[in-house]
DNA sequence: AATTTATGTAAGTAAGTACTTACTATTTTA
DNA sequence: TAAAATAGTAAGTACTTACTTACATAAATT
């Protein structure tokens, strides 16, 4: 097997144990085992344990919330943040267990300057909802509002699309009469 | 020193390092040293680190929930949901490190036959909904502003008590205006 | 003052864990 | 088919960690 492939695989493995159990209540035998490999071989792809995590997270850490900006500077209109959180929340949705992962984890992460993953994304939705022209009250409001609808989707067990996608319909509706008013 | 008050005293020296760097994170030493005294007389106190952890979290395991029960069969109009969600959330924002920790170790406290807090959280505001004669329809719209709701206390930065005392107002509204629509 | 009760000290045990080294075997590629 | 890359085996190192035992000391209770 190829260098790249053994890599995405053992990442694979690792991803999935330390979603179930933690960092660290996932052992490197144990994540070796899942992959079908050794221990040796793991330590022959990664130098840690912790790069693993690092390199396990880091497309969600930057992919995940970045985009949304750049959507945001390209569009317009008040279906703005309907097609953003529609288009978030789908992402986050598909890889929630990632993301419950990094909240699980903020502390090591933070003492590995990768913390405050919350702040990040309030800073970004902050940022959407001033564009639009909220007023500083209408934005405590929405911006909960809009929080509140992301920790659902990671937490709440139904993750049915059709009822998500509902719900932020539901949603923009109400934030953006509240801003209108 | 006597008996309880030191178990007290550990007990809390030992919530505010598992909040902090979680169950794992934390060793038995690093209690003891937070609480002033030696791991020895730690030990002669509990005897085991889990028990510490399961003796800690049990008030709010028990107690958070549990309360929003009683209440809800005691009272009626539409005003409950208010002085419900206001209550409870009260409750939530004062423990919200706590539970916070709880859903942090889910996985270990499944392990332990203590874990799905979130299960547990939705069947108390289905309950509730249902009572106050929501269809399915507007069960699954409440529910989610609901959790949504006590999610975004526990995670986001901001504890001020009027800005959600405030938000419950509003989402009371969105929801008794969905109802009885 | 004598007895209990609670604590500290010092040392240790047994198990786990991230990570390494040296050597051999297998698979892939040229 | 020979060279190069990848993987397994076996053993081990150095460190951490939950928890224990034995003995001495201090504080509280009677």
């Amino acid at each position: 097997m190829k260098k790249e492939e053994r890599r995405e695989q053992i990442l694979e493995a690792a991803m999935k144990l330390f979603v179930e159990k933690g960092y660290k209540g996932t052992t490197t035998l144990q994540i070796a085992k899942e992959a079908e490999i050794t221990e040796v071989t793991l330590f022959r792809h990664f130098s840690s344990k912790q790069e693993i995590l690092l390199e396990g997270i880091e497309p969600i850490l930057f992919s995940t919330l970045e985009g949304a900006i750049n959507i945001s500077k390209e569009s317009s209109g008040s279906e703005m943040i309907e097609s953003i959180l529609s288009d978030r929340i789908t992402l986050i949705s598909k890889n929630y267990q990632v993301i419950k992962l990094i909240l699980m984890e903020d502390s090591l992460l933070t003492e590995l300057g990768r913390g405050n993953f919350i702040n990040r994304i309030l800073e970004i939705l902050k940022n959407l909802l001033t564009e639009m022209g909220a007023s500083e009250e209408d934005n405590k409001f929405a911006l909960r509002l809009l929080m509140g609808t992301i920790l659902s989707v990671l937490y709440m067990p139904d993750k049915n699309e059709e009822d998500i996608k509902d719900y932020i319909g539901k949603i923009t509706n109400i934030i953006v009469q509240e801003i209108n008013k």
